[in-house]
RNA sequence: CGGGGCGUAGCGCAGUCCGGUUAGCGCACCUGCUUUGGGAGCAGGGGGUCGGAGGUUCAAAUCCUCUCGCCCCGACCA
């Protein structure tokens, strides 16, 4: 491609709007502009990218036996209402209306129409298993659009749903769509993880998120050298259990004028927050139930959710609790709290000579002992884990990082089989409902991902698997017909090669020149300049490590093809 | 939805508090000349409903009211 022939627009300053370095150096390098918020448009540039993430996707996915399909963006509400999501997905779902009035949604994610697509084709399990897939445009009216591509309301992804007769099957795709994962993160270049995560809204229990190593990434990850690695939403780790309860001395209440928190009373009680039980008053769809933690210790509202049943669970009003304990808010404690349910989490097993609130103002008790003074209907794990805390598995502490979530993928079960009433027959007539997995990437996402791990001062350094171009090829001054005869012969021998090359073929400066090939990040520059040229040389960049090489002119076609596929060869998986 | 901030040329901004020339600067863009190895110089030029609507005033980018959009922080997620 020629520069000149290509709309190419860089920015040589950063839009106001961007946050973080690939937002902004999408912006620059003009692979993408805002229509609206979250919304954008995907430049010549972009495209290319997006589509190179998006035939690696493809090739993975076929390899593994997945079939490719296309699935409409609008799909019946009846649909959704089917499954239950039309509720319950939330404002989330964009919806839209026809001339008739019928309801429709933008599709987020595609479980409905697939199950429903195999309810109607499918009946006997010598069809099994079966994966379909598709890249296609997503809709997700989010709260809050954020980062560019990252958080978008459209966004392109890879979403795949495989169906079998039973879990072992499920199983057996399950690990193939793990590899299969890996191998694509890896060919795109990116340093990532596989971690154990929630399965929120689209629901089943197994799932695996997959995590591109990033500062500016939403989700924080813990993990453990011995491979384990969860989100912070699901991460378990050990809690060091207290002794039992002897020893235990007599339940007394102190004063403790106006102090509230956690901090204030262990001060003034001249105690550590490890001796304290915070008691925190949730509203569970109307209900109350109190939390029980360890002071030092703060709740996962993801855990508890799971553990209580359902999503909608929120911390009660000042009102409130005073209501259900009948003392303000910072004296709640477990001693003396009837009718109402009282849940903890495990640092409070074993409870012996504890601080808590006396349900009254300016009173803590002190000398609370679990089975004396209070009891509970039941211990989980509700903790939310911390860097240092001790992983499950090994007994090591676990460190924490942060990560772009581009991928995930889930054990579905029966959920939408069942409930739709996709069912097949086994061999002996029997009808059963189908068992599901789905695994979606987020395109537009990865692509992102890609420039958050790749980027320098001076722009983008893309791996040379999803780099717009492979090559690109630098006159230094197309006024001189000397320069521009090379660097035309270099491209043409290039292209001939099969290889991708962009030609700034532009009557620019050669400091604007370099600058934009920066910027654009094209792994292999090649200089074409009157310096060398009268050696008889042109120059090979390296744009990652800035590393230069002086080559003769008549071997700059073969050389540089050899750097080319040296470059892919790094990436394979 | 709650909290904070911003809308002035394609981009980045000043001017707004304290109303008063023809609304300004840098970059980008167009023309010409010079220049050509890391974001050139000179000269000339084009481009603005000052987010929108209403109001106050002799006079509004500037003051008041309403409204729309965008960004950031929190609850969501590929």
């Amino acid at each position: 491609m020629r520069w000149t022939d290509f709309l190419l627009p860089t920015l040589k300053e950063t839009p106001a709007e961007a946050e973080t370095q690939s937002h902004k150096l999408m912006l620059r390098a003009g692979l993408i502009r805002k229509l609206s918020s979250g919304i954008y448009n995907m430049l010549p540039l972009g495209l290319r990218v997006t589509q190179k993430v998006a035939s690696i996707v493809r090739e993975e996915m076929n390899r593994i036996g997945g079939l490719e399909i296309l699935m409409p963006i609008l799909s019946p509400a009846e649909l959704w209402e089917e499954s239950g999501r039309w509720g319950i997905y939330g404002k989330e779902l964009m919806r839209v209306r026809d001339r008739h009035g019928r309801f429709f949604a933008l599709g987020p994610t595609h479980e409905e129409i697939v199950t429903d697509i195999i309810r109607g084709e499918v009946r006997s399990y010598r069809q099994l298993p079966l994966t379909l897939y598709q890249i296609q445009t997503k809709f997700r009216d989010e709260v809050r659009p954020r980062f560019g591509v990252v958080r978008a309301r459209e966004f392109l992804m890879k979403d795949a749903y495989s169906f079998h007769r039973d879990e072992a099957s499920l199983a057996e795709t399950y690990d193939k769509m793990y590899e299969a994962y890996t191998r694509i993160f890896t060919r795109c270049g990116l340093r990532f993880g596989p971690v154990e995560a929630d399965s929120g809204a689209i629901g089943g229990d197994v799932t695996h998120e997959f995590m591109v190593f990033a500062e500016t990434g939403e989700s924080r990850v813990f993990a453990c050298d011995c491979g384990y690695a969860a989100t912070e939403d699901t991460a378990e780790c050990v809690i060091d259990v207290p002794e039992g309860s002897q020893g235990a001395r007599g339940l007394e209440k102190v004063e403790t004028p106006a102090m509230k928190t956690v901090e204030e009373v262990t001060a003034f009680l001249k105690k550590e927050p490890r001796q304290l039980i915070k008691t925190i008053v949730y509203n569970v769809e109307g209900e109350y139930v109190a939390v029980l933690i360890r002071g030092d210790r703060e709740i996962n509202e993801v855990k508890l959710a799971k553990v209580l049943g359902t999503p909608n669970i929120g911390m009660a009003t000042a009102e409130d609790i005073e209501k259900v304990t009948g003392g303000p808010l910072g004296f709640s404690g477990p001693v003396g709290l009837k009718d109402v349910r009282i849940i903890a989490d495990r640092t409070v097993t074993g409870a012996c000579n504890m601080v808590t609130g006396a349900n009254e103002a300016d009173v803590h008790y002190v000398n609370v002992t679990l089975g004396r003074d209070f009891e509970v209907t039941g211990f989980h794990d509700l903790v939310l884990v911390e860097a240092g805390d001790i992983c499950i598995r090994c007994g090591k502490p676990l460190a924490t990082w942060r990560g772009i979530e581009v991928g995930q993928i889930f054990k579905l079960g029966t959920k939408y089989s069942k409930i739709m009433k996709a069912t097949f027959l086994d061999e002996e007539g029997k009808e059963h409902p189908f068992v599901m997995g789905c695994y979606c990437i987020g395109i537009t996402r990865t692509v992102a991902a890609a420039i958050e791990q790749h980027n320098d001062k001076d722009g983008i350094s893309w791996p040379i698997s999803i780099a717009p171009f492979e090559v690109h090829v630098l006159p230094t001054n197309v006024t001189v017909r000397e320069l521009k005869d090379t660097a035309e012969a270099i491209y043409n021998g290039l292209m001939a090669e099969g290889i991708q090359v962009l030609l700034d073929d532009r009557d620019e400066r050669p400091g604007n020149k370099f600058k934009d090939a920066d910027l654009v990040g094209t792994p292999i520059r090649v200089t074409v300049g009157e310096k060398s040229l009268k050696e008889g040389k042109v120059e090979i960049r390296m744009r990652k490590s800035g590393e230069v090489t002086k080559i003769e002119k008549g071997d700059a076609i073969a050389r540089i093809a050899e750097v080319v596929r040296e470059e892919k060869k790094k990436l394979e998986a």
